[in-house]
DNA sequence: CACTAAGCGAGACGGTACGTCCCGTCTTTCC
DNA sequence: GGAAAGACGGGACGTACCGTCTCGCTTAGTG
């Protein structure tokens, strides 16, 4: 999934080969409709014509800037989340992890949560849409975590006899569990149960 | 999602208005045509038209039967999985929940991995398919573990103040996000860390 | 340009390979709606699905019986003029010829001569529907022509030393001409000159 | 059909509202190109942009100058015919006319016949073409003709109780309806024919 | 044993969305 | 300030499926 908005971390603005640079407020048009529409009717009654109307847009407009629906989403969701820092400093290293998880729990249960709830879903179809997501969305959080919990080896709060992947998905497998499956409540209280017990297996 | 072969967990023979039985052999057929084109070209390769096509069948015979695709493989999926145990007795009550994660595993990594990722994926979207889902494999299964965690409790194995479904989810709820995720495989090797640190929080 | 109406000459009922015949009904609502558009409002106006609105139809029955809009007008014209007789009999034979003419420029001045303009201009663009245009409308016209013509030869009425395509042409393509270029009027005044005029070359 | 190069016709030169005139040559690159390109594949193959790109021009270059791609044919015919002499004289009246009759069924045989049949064509579905070829192509010449043919009458060599425009219609027509219907070639023999033929009903 | 009602294959049907193409206008940048 | 380049809103195209329907054929159980 190549779009415009994701190579706007390199320095180039985007330009077409030969001509003028496209519009920015188009861009920010036509995602702020398809995710309207995503949350206010769901995925699939999400239709390029309808984002178009909505966007007050053609509809080549928006196929010259992404392949599919999916894609739209994408950027939009990473447009919404990027400025989010992960880990504040807190009381301990140990509370700032909690708090990292209630913070995500959080999102989850918003805006945010609707959103990676349909990409995580459409990327099992879509292997670009997939790659896109861990690049840009799961990959990025993750290397923060691991480094992160790098740390707390170093200062021997971790253990440093455990794998630091199976650390982070042992403490955060759980908050998507329960965004898709829906088996209960992505509460603070369950962050909270999720964090107490899943630390003891981890702290040195 | 009411379909035939839910109800054959009943007694009554699914019979069409007239009392002729629907015929068995193309139930089958259809299920296996489906299975065959999910896991040769994925879900979204997936068309009615197809299954009706690779089954020799009318397409009206399908939807005789289910309300759409993702019924299709809902039932296709509890038909692969229901005869499976749970919780085989092994050389101790721990043993054998690493036993459980270990075939769950293994499972995941083959055909049934594919297609509860295919019917997870398509839940987000389908509220019905999202409910069948729970009902006939999520809950069932959620159960099984629950009353089996409990015994675990009773025996002093495990402590008595958490949340069964908390346990649950710290230890099954990894395996479902690598499953989605691909982040790494789905090893025993990455089970068996799992399971050792998860049950480090769990453990009386 | 293959359809089903023109293979109404033939003796079979126009079938699918395998399945039921297609929807007589329909073809004669879509042929309707087709001709009434483009009488209404140009040829250029006309688009498939304005005919399929227009006949309550979806865009793929038209599809499924014409290859374009212009076999469309094709198939309603030659409906319309099919029953036509040509050359009915008169006071003598040179006037059942100029009955014939005047009867001829009679259907350019109604709704006949638009479709046929239609249906020539685009044959010019399309070889299928030229070909069309010749084998179902131009050359049975100029066949029939032809046969009167050498009776007249035979009779002594025509002379014998002149092609007879030039004969036809002669006396024919004029009103064409005016049909097509509007330098006047294609009333029975004109005719008249023109078959005055032309039939001093042809007389013996 | 409101052009450039026809008005070229008149005095004033063809300037932009500042002052600066139009390029010349830019005028016979989009000519050219257009023409190549429906001599080459045809009149619906063709585009503005096609044009533009083979005129090395961009597209609102072309809109400044033609209001649609007929007009630029039509300007593009006009060109090539313009300096055309009609009526040579020859060995006597009468074989004057048969000369220009051969010299028309010649154009016809070649490229001018080609564009011609695209216009007339595209002159059906569009007035302002229409208008535009009948008072730059059909009407100068006719005018012409019916200019020479009164001398004729006048000499005593033509009837002087036919109108003139049926005269001309009765010679000519023959001509446009070969070019388009293609019931036979438009050779000299043809011509002949019709001349001889055409010539007995309108000779004093 | 013939009759009849259903299940069934086949596929036509109205409809929706797709992704592409072209139109005619506009905007930017260069000369 | 004209011109190339091409983005833009719009609209038609032809295709692919959807879920429903109707047609004859087959078949099984009843009268």
């Amino acid at each position: 999934v190549k779009t415009i908005l994701q190579d706007k971390s390199g320095k180039a603005e985007p330009r077409t080969a030969a001509g003028r640079p496209r519009s920015e407020h188009l861009d920010r048009a036509i995602l702020k409709a398809a995710v309207d529409l995503v949350l206010g009717s769901g995925f699939r009654a999400l239709s390029m014509d309808a984002i178009a109307v909505k966007a007050g847009v053609g509809r080549m407009t928006i196929y010259r800037r992404w392949p599919n629906k999916a894609a739209i989403i994408m950027d939009a969701f990473v447009l919404r989340v990027d400025p989010d820092t992960l880990f504040f400093p807190a009381s301990s290293f140990k509370e700032s992890i909690r708090l990292q998880m209630r913070t995500m729990a959080k999102a989850f249960r918003g805006k945010d949560g609707a959103l990676i709830r349909v990409l995580l879903a459409e990327a099992q179809f879509d292997p670009e849409l997939a790659k896109a997501l861990r690049e840009r969305w799961t990959m990025p959080r993750r290397k923060m975590a691991v480094d992160y919990f790098r740390t707390g080896v170093g200062q021997g709060v971790l253990r440093s006899d455990i794998d630091l992947d199976a650390m982070i998905d042992l403490l955060y497998a759980p908050l998507y569990y329960r965004l898709q499956m829906g088996t209960g409540p992505l509460s603070d209280a369950y962050v909270d149960e999720i964090f107490e017990h899943g630390m003891k297996g981890l702290e040195a």
